[in-house]
DNA sequence: CTGTTAGCGCCTTCAG
DNA sequence: CTGAAGGCGCTAACAG
């Protein structure tokens, strides 16, 4: 077929370095009788060539086996076509539907993802944000509001679009696609209070580092003050451990050794709650006439069990497309009008509270 | 504090590009008096230079808030510093297992991961492979072992080691972490048989895409020709529709349906499994007696029905941390002896079979 | 619509 | 241990 010979035309100079010998956009301009310019054009805009000028390049293209080099590309343009994300953690399948979401956006439009994630590490963050900013990425993607003060420096002296997530704050570093964690716990105890239950605990993981889950908590006490003035919120809280049922399991024992005469029990999330409401059965607990309970996030799990888990429904995969498409927007040269999104939250009742 | 004038020494020429006048090395070279030589061994490398040499860049890169241009070392150097990753779906818990333990090895060797999903789509592999290419990663790590013939001549061509993972080959690309899922369902059937159920069912969604749901049927079918020479195996599959719960139920329905005496249902992932399992004491069905109920995979439910789930576990992030290793030896130009490796899997044998 | 020229920011090679 | 020269592969700017 080709003559590969034709392939290496490059001067052999003492100082070469690549040992690799790739092959070059050289060569397929050479291949196809033109100039790399053309080939540069074409690839980057099939339309800005003549139709057979096209044609010989693609052929050109096939022959030599070209795959273009994104780094040289990202040199000479200054523009990565990456966007770098930063979740807590990818085992968090609600998470993960958001990474899903973003991508599914910039993937088709030539950006690719840069993920990284901080396990709930305060410190980390901004050393992921640091070591993402070499690679010059053309925008940020995080989850959370809440950084460090050289963090947010950082982020803002990359000059690229940053959009922020799953939280909530008057002023963002740049956009922001979110909800109230805060707003959403409050709905969640004013249903509880509703239905008549009136010694309501908060139990969970918190993490240092994991602010959605103090925001939360917050909420669930400034709720709890405006229905009950004065009175102190049962909160039952462990720094460390892993997100698993198991975990809730635990903390829905300690809520009931610390206060026995609890009748609700609101989690940080449906991942321990369902451990617990699972649980219950085996306990002797009747949900939700002895106790209710609640989790947050509507996973998967929380219609399927019986009772069904009574929880707060966050559109994951639509915070990720939003994102997507306000850096879109801002990394092709546009502006947008509304720099802030609430996707807000939906509070789902069901059998356990 | 610095004098900023003194940071953009380059000249003025014409034809410059750069709109952002970054920090270059060279800003950092002329703050600390030495050539950008000087600072780029410093930065690679700290104890290649003399210590109040390295003091004096460690100030000026501080100075100047340099951050390094990764995509022009990469040009300069031919490596990337990057891995390419590339799984079915994120939101699957347990392949986010497998690269949170590849990216927890890969970071602080200073590699940084692009993740991709194919979403079962078979296409999508291919052309993740192409897109990815044009990064050169120093490595890529794909879960599954079947590729099309255009995905393997890619991904041989590039040049750099490549691992497969979550399944068997006896011909892999190049390196191998898996284990044999045909094997794992076949210890299924042969615990399920000698636990005296006879009229075994298997089910789950078999997307195109997915290799290993296939290769679990096999499994499932060559034990039960094994057990009942001549029987046909009950086998019902949908070959679209999400991996979740809910989807359990319907499959147990339809397999009720269709085999109404079937007494041992076996499902190809846990998802699927604890779904139907859950779903049982509404349907008046009772688990292990009228009905034996196994998964695959051991999620973090599976331990928390009642009863427990019987299930394949498989060292998730291991897969993950044992590839990450056999890339990083094979990148910094070392050799591996053992190019495949096989982790295993155990059966767990809990209260549902 | 196509070609020429020069430079993106760093690192390898060679020299001191 | 440090410096000088030049190229990695591509694209912006300008010209035709």
């Amino acid at each position: 077929m080709s003559d590969e010979g034709q392939l290496s035309l490059r001067k052999a100079d003492s100082r070469r370095r690549s040992a690799t010998r790739a092959v070059t956009m050289a060569d397929v301009a050479q291949a196809a009788g033109v100039s790399t310019q053309t080939v540069s054009r074409a690839l980057r805009d099939p339309r800005s060539v003549g139709p057979d000028t096209l044609a010989r390049i693609e052929e050109a293209v096939r022959e030599t086996r070209y795959v273009q080099n994104f780094a040289a590309s990202h040199l000479a343009s200054n523009r990565s076509m990456t966007v770098a994300a930063i979740i807590p953690t990818i085992s968090a399948s609600i998470f993960a539907e958001t990474i899903q979401g973003l991508t599914d956006v910039l993937l088709p439009e030539g950006y690719q993802v840069f993920l990284g994630h901080t396990d709930y590490m305060a410190g980390r963050e901004e050393s992921l944000v640091r070591s993402f900013s070499g690679r010059r990425p053309d925008g940020f993607f995080i989850i959370g509001t809440r950084h460090t003060q050289e963090t947010t420096a950082l982020l803002k002296r990359t000059g690229v679009p940053v959009v922020e997530s799953w939280s909530w704050t008057n002023r963002p570093v740049d956009m922001l696609v979110g909800f109230s964690n805060h707003a959403a716990l409050m709905s969640v105890v004013d249903h509880l209070v509703g239905r008549g239950y009136r010694r309501l605990a908060f139990t969970g993981v918190m993490k240092p580092g994991d602010h959605r889950a103090k925001e939360r908590l917050k909420g669930f006490q400034d709720a709890h003050e405006r229905h009950f003035p004065g009175v102190t919120p049962r909160v039952v809280t462990v720094t460390s451990g892993p997100m698993v049922m198991a975990t809730g399991v635990e903390l829905l024992k300690l809520v009931r050794e610390q206060h026995p005469d609890t009748d609700a029990v609101v989690f940080v999330s449906d991942v321990l709650a369902s451990g617990a409401l699972l649980a219950c059965a085996g306990m002797g607990i009747s949900v939700p006439k002895d106790l209710a309970i609640t989790g947050f996030g509507n996973y998967d799990i929380a219609g399927q069990l019986t009772p069904g888990l009574t929880t707060i429904a966050i559109a994951s995969r639509r915070i990720g497309t939003e994102s997507a498409n306000l850096l879109l927007r801002r990394m092709q040269g546009g502006d947008v009008e509304n720099r802030t999104q609430d996707v807000g939250f939906e509070l789902l009742v069901r059998g356990s509270a």
